[in-house]
DNA sequence: CGCGGGGTTGAGCGAATTCAACGGATGTGG
DNA sequence: CCACATCCGTTGAATTCGCTCAACCCCGCG
């Protein structure tokens, strides 16, 4: 049921079958929402996290103008909300961007667990300080890379995450998400981020129709969006 | 000494005596750095973090084509890499932008401690998660606003910030920082840095000259910024 | 006294936005 | 089953915000 949880984890942490087992009993129920769900708004206070086990959710800050700015997409197997245990409220919201499904896991778990297992503490540490990293490569992407680069780092970044939990190949991946959808990610225009789409297919790198994503040329892609996967802290070690 | 990192962390967390005293038996030993130096370098592996206790840092990433991100500015009382203790090595660089005076904390020391002292490994974590919504903050500057809600807004978190641990008052601060520094931070070059902030001087917001900054309206420079200090998390409770 | 770093300003340019129109697909109610 | 609305994608034209390039100033310093 977690299953993509525990992959991602052990794509960069040792774990015990005990510590799995802990993780697998800390979940106390599982919900669905709808796409364009806000799970969580920002200040409310959380007495749980939500760990994602289908669909795609992000975090997103609100403008003045009514105008969104998402600072990090999640996928199956991401906790959207692990920060919530410390933080005990957060400054942005959740949102579904597809439907969802998610497992419930109360803070008073997480404490439980993360209490017997000290190594658990420290990987579930380690997992926010991964949010942090990919918030610091999209800093890098908003802030200085042209559109055509900040899209497609966004491609290349997803198709990595996804990879891990079985849900991209080389070649495809699901990405049900609108080009409005990628415009709040990456800081353009829906518009903008048409002509580029249009341009990196034209390109022959990439092409992205119907909620999916095809990688026609890897490495021309990478070195479009100057993609560097060392933020994505892939080497699996004793955190 | 370490002063100003125990003002940072009451401001938000319930601190014991024992708990105090434990961070502060925990420093091995002081450092001091030349401007523009690096401190850390992206990939390599660590064994002990930096807490600043004065001077500014910064996190940094390098570009194919030599431009640098600045993705956080680190003032005195922050750990400049306390997530390297669960990351083991950085995505990043980790520079100096002013002479400063580190403390360094031995990851060995980090963990005997929060084995010791559960709640100062949730304080820490607290720590390392606002560091990362400090990133998202940033995300949304440079994904969405333009360039003088940007500006405004760097010089209000660092008036907030430096604040917290008595470094500045309502009107004043020290911010020995180049306008391209501050391009840097804000995604911008320096010659449209001058220029914006030209205006906001010109507006009666605020003034940066000589490495000090006089806020001369604040109402109106948080506006300007669409500041909402929340995402610092300022208030006080048991994390 | 020359040099270099930081700051300042102007002119021209260009990447991305805004505004607007339109097409295709999908859904829905009469 | 058709009329209509809506959402998403696509394209063109005009605009604009910020960049590039360049010159020049000031000031501290060797």
């Amino acid at each position: 049921m977690i299953d993509r949880h525990i992959a991602k984890l052990k794509a960069r942490c040792i774990l015990s079958p005990d510590e799995e087992s802990a993780i697998r009993g800390s979940v106390v129920r599982i919900e669905d929402y709808p796409a364009d769900h806000a799970v969580i708004r920002a200040g409310r206070t959380l007495d749980h996290s939500t760990l994602l086990l289908d669909g795609i959710m992000c975090r997103a800050k609100m403008l003045r103008n009514g105008e969104r700015q998402i600072t990090e997409l999640h996928v199956a197997g991401d906790f959207a909300d692990l920060h919530s245990f410390t933080l005990k409220y957060l400054d942005h919201d959740v949102e579904t961007m597809t439907r969802c499904r998610a497992a419930i896991v109360p803070h008073d778990n997480l404490r439980r667990i993360s209490e017997q297992f000290p190594r658990l503490t420290r990987i579930y540490w380690f997992s926010t300080n991964l949010d942090a990293a990919i918030h610091r490569e999209w800093e890098v992407s908003l802030g200085r890379r042209p559109a055509r680069a900040r899209n497609a780092a966004l491609f290349c970044e997803l198709q990595i995450r996804l990879g891990i939990v079985g849900l991209a190949d080389a070649r495809f991946f699901d990405l049900p998400l609108t080009q409005s959808d990628i415009a709040e990610c990456t800081g353009l225009t829906n518009v903008h981020v048409n002509r580029t789409l249009r341009d990196l297919k034209a390109d022959g790198l990439l092409e992205f129709k119907g909620g999916r994503v095809h990688v026609i040329d890897r490495d021309a892609l990478w070195s479009a969006g100057e993609f560097d996967p060392a933020y994505l802290y892939l080497d699996k070690r004793d955190r």
